[in-house]
DNA sequence: GATGAATGAGACTTCATTCAT
DNA sequence: TATGAATGAAGTCTCATTCAT
């Protein structure tokens, strides 16, 4: 009794392992067989415990879902932060940004976040209001987005022509698993991921590229 | 026998008609509320006719999201397979199919493919064998684009430099819905439809074109 | 209209006509699939005919069934109460039944009795009343049988000493389609069906004889 | 964990016995209107639980009944065994086992097997392999039946003419449901059920016996 | 706190029967 | 008369969620 409150931080401690396994089984889960198709149950068989359990972490499925987005979203956006936030010129910040998400970042957790903004009810919840952390995420690297194609506008590096938030879409389109997947298959047909990610970059900083794009290709 | 063939002709129409409207409303409430959340009791609602008669005229919900596809699919197929075939030079045939994504087809058309293809079991179903007509169109097209990219690249529009599978991956997923929808945002953020394709198709072929890239934007 | 008669004759021909198809059709599919498997459906199908035409002929599925039952059964009355009216002695009746269920009558008419028994609600209504044909067959049937085998007791072929209702169990027994589909297969283990039917017979009248039975009775 | 295995016990208990209901309710149902006819909301509403909970238990409609089948046929393989394996003649074994089907067991188990025999598709997967123990307990029960009836023969007590496969189908055939519910009708007629039995059992050692048949097989 | 049995709403599908054409 | 589209009740099964132990 005298030990309660190690006691208690034992108890903590193991709460949010489990509670990590969970969300762990849960993405693997959604990753096989999509959201739908995932039942408690499964979730539960795979973790070892039982259905019940689940429902002390989280209050429903779609919470728990919400949770998965969060946590992969928060190792995301630290990652992504880092670059946008560093030093170097906005292009080395963006090519940065692309060889995360084509090499670095597994793709798992790529196609999960895909997976899960399929299902229009979570979409809903994720855009609304409810997961503030999640909100809060994409906003900040929306707007850090915003900033540094500016800069890079001031810099001379895109052509300020274009509206900033028309090569926001074009790049986070890049970015995005369906091309992401296309790549994979790319790789399957020999293109390894890296050269990959080269292309990308350089196509990119052609398209956006000011006027007299002279030297763009400065991947040499 | 003289009136056989036109009474046949009535009831083959009513049937039809019928058919549109269950593809109809079935179509709708997938757009409104996703695939899985879209029960058979809603379509046969919105369509005013009993569940039963759903399966009259498709063996399965599966079935009926097929023919839904397909419907779309052709229509979306024709207008492409017109363009792509036309006499134009690979840059302006690939300017038409931005423009015919970007401003002519549907906003509804995009989503509801997108929403479609983001059920893993349909997607499966559609990537199989089962759907000639969906599986066929989409290998046409697919190789249609490639010859376009080749013929670009053999004109000196396109860096031959990039792997043509590249340049389809990325052309491809600036068609995508996801940048689409990315893009009917913008329109929300003022800037016009056909502005915005003006900007995708310059951005594409300057991150495409060949090295010296002087005066890529003829879209003047 | 001065042929209305002929001519209502040959409807009536056409609809007699269609009448047995159509019950030609329900009897090879519900052997083929039992009765609760096999659907109206179906049975149009196989005639040629749309489901609607079925209520045209027949009220219900059920009294389609019942329809089925009847001429099946009618033919196998025929067969019985030939032999059984005969003037052969009571023993050679019996044979002559045996050898019309073991050899002469199709396995499959059995079957099909058998398979329609084996419906509760069949059942029911074939042994209450509806079915006044079948009913009365059955009646008949067993009345001349128990006839048959009380002259076989006088005459001294049969034992006095088992109660005729038993005699008569027994021997519908032997003819039951269970024992007749384990002949079947003992004809598939190389024993001929005449053989069969001789070993039945003799083993029915052995066990019914009135012979001195010195010490089989063990039961004492 | 002193008492874990008594709590666990308690559940384990529970479960069975919950168990047990649904096999009883199912079974009652099934008797009183065939496996078709029988609805898992029936059984759930007689046992009085949800139908869900029926699912808990049983992964289909099909496998309850199978787990009837099994429970029914486990307890009358165990009385059938005992005494075809005790130390007896044949004859008194094969009087016992016709004791047992006539006297010592339920009607009711007789004609749940019957009823449930009577559907092809559970027919089917009864005969196949998914049902270990049944296809089991039929298989050895027909086994040691030949090698009764072989020994019998051996002893004198049956006539070696007869083949052994053809004298086990009527002794079979004798036990069959069909018999039996013709007997219960006799039982109705006034003949007591162990009259009965004697009766029968008289009948198939007259019929398979091999003391001299002067005369009966009049089939030469 | 953990369990897992129980729930009950709801999903898809089938089919005997009716009825307008 | 024949058709076959339409019906709607019923059936099997699933699963997120609750709650007594």
């Amino acid at each position: 009794m005298s030990t309660a409150t190690p006691q208690r931080s034992l108890k903590e401690r193991q709460r949010e392992e489990r509670e990590r396994l969970i969300l762990q089984a849960g993405e693997a889960l959604i990753l096989e067989k999509g959201y739908n198709e995932t039942s408690m149950d499964d979730i539960a068989a795979r973790v070892g415990v039982s259905k019940g359990t689940l429902y002390l972490h989280f209050a429903s499925k779609e919470d728990l879902l919400l949770a998965i987005m969060e946590t992969n979203l928060r190792a995301f956006a630290e990652s992504m932060t880092a670059i946008i936030n560093s030093e170097s010129a906005p292009r080395e910040k963006l090519e940065g940004v692309i060889r995360l998400v084509y090499i670095g970042s597994s793709d798992e957790r790529i196609r999960l976040m895909d997976a899960v903004l399929r299902v229009p009810e979570l979409r809903q919840r994720l855009t609304e209001q409810k997961s503030a952390t999640i909100a809060t995420f994409w906003g900040d690297f929306a707007e850090r987005l915003r900033a540094v194609l500016d800069e890079g506008k001031a810099t001379g590096d895109f052509d300020p022509a274009i509206p900033t938030p028309v090569l926001q879409a074009i790049f986070t389109g890049l970015l995005h698993p369906v091309n992401f997947r296309g790549s994979l298959l790319l790789a399957e047909n020999g293109i390894p991921r890296d050269e990959l990610t080269t292309y990308v970059s350089q196509f990119f900083f052609r398209g956006a590229a000011a006027h007299q794009p002279r030297h763009e290709e400065g991947e040499s």
